[in-house]
DNA sequence: CGTCAAGATATGTCGGACAAATAATACAAA
DNA sequence: TTTGTATTATTTGTCCGACATATCTTGACG
């Protein structure tokens, strides 16, 4: 789930670094369920515990939901907590709901997975595999594109952020900073690219590398090409030449896909070498 | 905004074509602001209200918007009816909000603007040119690749859905009819690409369509030439041609872009005779 | 000038009550 | 038996009022 709580833009923020409010005291009782989140309002919890449910393939699609009451006994909250988490759910097509007959989950090519906080969830749904490689696929189709046409409109500022973020994804201390940067990096390219339909694809490519980046360990040699294949990006778009830019891209995925085929061999024998003990212990 | 209250699966629905109930009586009179309309809820008419005013752009990016309580006078609706639709809009990421401060607009880059009810109001703004410029650009990237995927990859029950969806296009006795195909042939190939990121972009294309439907007359010599262009791509996915799909989908685009820039021509022409018009008057 | 305290105000949450929609059931009629 | 109709039960939809929480603003104080 996305941080709902931001500055607003108008009252000008005097300091953005202060931290989140923490420990907040629930006078409520926690009952049975999951429990809430101290720091975070109770809807935000309650939509992604029952949007992540049902992603992760709880409530297959068509079934019935349990309805508001049963949610507001669960979790320990009013109705109306329930309801609007609901509603927030109808908003990305996950629910559908009716008088009498409670809410049920959509068929899945209903979703919209393309959201923010869906993408989020389906990443870490038990499918990890099957989202990464959807992502991926996706990705091949998109970002050449997009990278062509930032190569042949983009601005100068447009420009400085693309520079600036893959400057600060090779100085980056932690791999934590450095898929920041790396999001950023991609994400200033969709804008450059001057269809704003591009820019909701940013969190589809920010939710991929930041499922790599938790599950995959790579190695020095690795991360200097990679490196390298980012400023390849960056130089085609900076001398504005679109087919440069399209091959480049597709030269960053090509490694990409290498990786994700790499690890996917790698936790395939670690399953099977589990299932093999697990025959050989039973 | 779509439809919410369709039947569920589980419960097979016995007839679908029960006509709507109309004719809903609210106790409440009403007010000034905009009306709500009868055999919907009042949440529906109050997120369809305020999107489409903030896709509109009354409501700039950065400005605060009324509070709960302004809305609920405006509309004659409780204070919880508000707090959902504006939770609906916040899961779009129209809107963010704070305690003290209000509600939002957030910035335009993070709204979600391929969510299907966002697309219908953006569809239906003053700057429905850029609207038609911004999908169509997109429809250049996407649709061409997924047809490729589409043959490499569909189905025998897919590529009937495919082909009956063009017959239905053939076949259609009215322009609302054959829209309808048309949208039902494209989303056929989206899923038959076996991608289901793609498949949330069937709404975009939707949109498009149909916005090209409500503006532009066609002839009949025109529709025939599309007709054949649909057949072409139908033919290439049906025999399996990757390369073949992706030429056919990219001259039917060519031929969509064509429409579009005679149709702005003609615009752009009556725009201006009223100008002159009413610089003679004047 | 900077820091901290108090007030003001918007959203967040709770609880209860009633309205509306509709699936399911019971029942009457053909 | 079948068909159509009224009743019932249940779930979501809406309203209201109260209080909690967050946080911007203001002002006192060092």
């Amino acid at each position: 789930m996305a941080d709902r709580r931001r500055k607003p833009d108008p009252p000008a923020a005097p300091d953005d670094t202060a931290p989140v409010p923490e420990a907040r005291k629930r006078a409520a009782s926690p009952r049975a369920g999951a429990q809430r989140f101290s720091g975070t309002y109770a809807h935000v919890s309650l939509v992604n515990a029952i949007g992540q449910r049902i992603v992760r393939g709880d409530y297959p699609p068509g079934t019935i939901l349990p309805n508001e009451a049963e949610w507001s006994e669960m979790f320990g909250v009013g109705r109306s907590v329930v309801r609007e988490a609901v509603k927030m759910l109808m908003a990305k097509n996950l629910l559908a709901s009716r008088p009498k007959v409670g809410s049920w989950v959509e068929p899945r090519e209903r979703w919209n997975l393309l959201d923010r906080d869906v993408l989020t969830w389906y990443a870490t749904s038990p499918d990890r595999e099957g989202f990464l490689k959807a992502v991926q696929e996706f990705r091949h189709i998109i970002e050449p594109e997009a990278a062509a046409l930032a190569a042949a409109r983009r601005g100068e500022e447009q420009m400085q952020a693309i520079s600036s973020a893959c400057r600060q994804m090779g100085s980056a201390p932690t791999l934590s900073e450095r898929t920041a940067a790396d999001t950023a990096f991609h994400t200033a390219i969709l804008r450059s690219a001057g269809n704003e339909l591009l820019m909701p694809l940013g969190a589809l490519i920010g939710s991929a590398l930041e499922s790599l980046f938790i599950f995959v360990t790579r190695e020095a040699d690795d991360l200097r090409h990679v490196q390298k294949l980012h400023e390849g990006i960056e130089k085609a778009i900076l001398r504005q030449r679109p087919e440069a830019a399209r091959r480049a891209v597709r030269r960053l995925l090509a490694n990409t896909d290498q990786i994700i085929a790499e690890e996917t061999i790698v936790r395939a024998a670690s399953r099977s070498s589990r299932h093999a003990a697990r025959a050989a212990s039973g």
